[in-house]
RNA sequence: GGCCAAGUAGUUCAGUUGGUUAGAACGCCAGCCUGUCACGCUGGAGGUCGUGGGUUCGAGCCCCAUCUUGGUCGCCA
């Protein structure tokens, strides 16, 4: 036989019986019954096929060999005297004439048990990630995502996008993210910097004349990670429409999502189209968040008025909201324990109070509610068991917000879980007031097309409109509480360009100096475009029902942004560096 | 950078008010077992309890510092 194998180790029957085969894979697990009888479970890519080594020959070489080393086993398939029903190949076994060692694997214990490497510590999988990866639990995740990538290609071509790679090594952005840079060696002092996202070039590709743009483009941030967010490098399903408004780019997604979703997720329902759309400001008033999980059927109620003179020092004169949770049958410990996790991720302290079963305030803080009792069954449903969240302060808002998903998942009834829920927010506020400056500021990016244009422009530079009662043609596109992109009618008008920098004390000089590229093409005539880049991890993320990003990259960095398999950041030597014309000044302590 | 949690055998974990020789499961090694499939049975090896200091007659446990990891806030137009 010339092929290494004839089959994979998920593909003999019954049907097989008799047949010579030769078949290839790791040594998964030994089974030794006897002092020479054998069963040995091969494993490749595809399953698993289990081997009976019956012969003092073959026992020889398997009793020689550690696990996980990779051989071929030549041989004829049987029929099994006993059958395994859990097993696709259960039905046969393969007697090997010839059992040959391909790879040896030198040790005879691993960092960790390849079928339970889910378990293990995380940076001993991340080490050991090739490791990881031979576990079909850990691979199917990726053999998900190249799924699911590849169903986004098909989908985007489909409604006619094409595909346009954009540099990895460019200019440095003045806005956003810290960036990633790249010395330039031809030029002594300057720098590439890697694209946190291909912005400029899609936009510079409608003003080409290219009509519909998509790339699963990869992207560099140089910010801390979060259980969702992997530090460094992600991908963005990054797309741009020419002579396009808002609806046309919800149409795209609401038509490429749904069938993805429904396809490749762990759940199989998703929401149908028209997604529903929330303004910002209805968002964070109603669910606490501008990322609301529409699983959940809890909202928010803003009681501040009923505490203005409230004996409760921590409500007097503060925001209060609340959220009433009915036939809730949490016990006061549990709450308290729910409420704790919410200070931990909000930072601000929450508290509690329940109708018993005779319909009378107590418990947390009922005090302090029962006054008020009266105002605030017109707004809350007080019916016996009824739990109430509350939150109080300077950031009641956002609080609400964790108590809202934190309860929502852990009260009987208020979560749907098996599904995908999608929502558009839309009418973002274009600008805020600093935090730091006190001044106005651009709220999100200054790409976006104010709503409304140039004339609400004019009107708030006349004074005659508050510029925070801007809003800009800019969206999210949110699943179960999760962002999963942003996007925007973007400006493409030079004059509305510069005015928008106006308002916020900048002008032309800033925006061709920080936009160069972009500036001047729009003043060669460009189309109307809008937007938007899904996150491709974060999608595979929902999709596989993980709730760590690291599941679903292949080779993921820790949270410090260290490779520990490659070793990477590393030192480079001097040479280089030289060839680089840097100078370090610090070092990390080894 | 702030806050919270964790760090004990190769791995995952337990370890009582601070008290004898630090345990279990899985893995590993040896022996037994001719139909296992998370094989079974018997035995064995394997530990500076993250590191450094302190309190104490006595520390895995208490205190301080430090390192590492995870979560979270800041940050992510």
């Amino acid at each position: 036989m010339m092929q290494m194998r004839t089959h994979n180790c998920n593909e003999l029957r019954l049907s097989d019986a008799g047949r010579q085969v030769k078949l290839v894979g790791w040594m998964e697990n030994v089974r030794t019954v006897g002092s020479n009888f054998a069963f040995v479970v091969l494993r490749d890519f595809y399953g698993t096929t289990q081997v009976v080594v019956e012969d003092e020959a073959m026992m020889a070489i398997i009793r020689d060999l550690n696990k996980e080393s990779t051989i071929s086993v030549e041989g004829v398939v049987r029929e099994r005297a006993n059958k395994n029903p859990k097993q696709a190949t259960g039905d046969i076994e393969v007697v090997p004439q010839k059992i040959e060692v391909l790879g040896r694997c030198r040790y005879n214990s691993l960092p960790f048990e390849i079928n339970r490497s889910r378990e293990a510590d995380e940076t001993q999988r991340l080490k050991y990630r090739y490791l990881d990866l031979r576990n079909p639990a850990v691979k199917s995740n990726i053999v998900l995502r190249c799924q699911v990538i590849a169903a986004l290609r098909q989908a985007m071509m489909a409604h006619d996008f094409l595909e346009i790679t954009t540099p990895i090594l460019t200019a440095s952005s003045p806005e956003g993210a810290r960036d990633y840079l790249v010395p330039a060696r031809k030029h002594p002092g300057k720098f590439y910097a890697l694209p946190q996202a291909p912005q400029q070039f899609k936009q510079l590709l409608m003003t080409s004349g290219f009509d519909r743009y998509f790339q699963i483009a990869p992207c560099f941030r140089d910010e801390d990670a979060r259980g969702d967010r992997s530090p460094g490098e992600f991908y963005q399903l990054d797309m741009e429409m020419a002579f396009a408004t808002q609806d046309d780019v919800f149409a795209v997604l609401e038509d490429v999502l749904p069938p993805i979703f429904a396809k490749y997720g762990k759940y199989d329902v998703a929401s149908q189209p028209p997604f529903r759309r929330i303004p910002y400001n209805t968002a964070l008033a109603t669910y606490g968040s501008d990322k609301p999980d529409l699983r959940i059927d809890l909202t928010c109620k803003d009681v501040t008025a009923l505490f203005e003179n409230s004996e409760f020092e921590a409500f007097r004169g503060q925001t209060v909201k609340m959220v009433d949770i009915t036939d809730c049958a949490l016990t006061r410990k549990q709450v308290e324990k729910l409420l704790t996790d919410c200070e931990v991720q909000s930072g601000s302290k929450g508290y509690w109070f329940k109708v018993d079963e005779n319909g009378a305030l107590a418990g947390g803080i009922a005090k302090f509610a029962a006054p008020v009792e009266d105002e605030l069954k017109k707004v809350l449903d007080l019916r016996p068991g009824t739990l109430v969240v509350v939150s109080a302060g300077e950031y009641a808002t956002k609080s609400v917000g964790v108590q809202i998903k934190t309860f929502g998942a852990a009260c009987e009834g208020h979560m749907d879980k098996e599904r995908y829920e999608f929502c558009w927010i839309v009418d973002f506020p274009m600008y805020e007031i600093g935090d730091e400056s006190g001044e106005l500021e651009f709220c999100h990016n200054p790409f976006s097309m104010p709503n409304g244009g140039m004339e609400v422009l004019l009107k708030a530079e006349r004074g005659e409109m508050d510029p925070l009662d801007i809003y800009a043609n800019q969206y999210d596109l949110v699943c179960n509480g999760v962002e999963l992109s942003s996007g925007a009618v973007r400006n493409h008008d030079p004059e509305i360009m510069i005015k928008a920098f106006e308002l916020v004390r900048l002008g032309e000089e800033d925006v061709k100096k920080k936009f160069p590229a972009m500036y001047n093409a729009f003043c060669y005539g460009a189309p109307p475009h809008a937007g938007i880049a899904p996150g491709v991890d974060r999608m595979v993320m929902l999709l596989a029902g993980e709730s760590s990003i690291r599941e679903i990259i292949p080779f993921p960095m820790n949270k410090n942004a260290q490779d520990v398999m490659m070793g990477a950041p590393s030192e480079v030597t001097q040479k280089q560096l030289d060839e680089l014309h840097i100078l370090v000044t610090a070092k990390e302590e080894e």
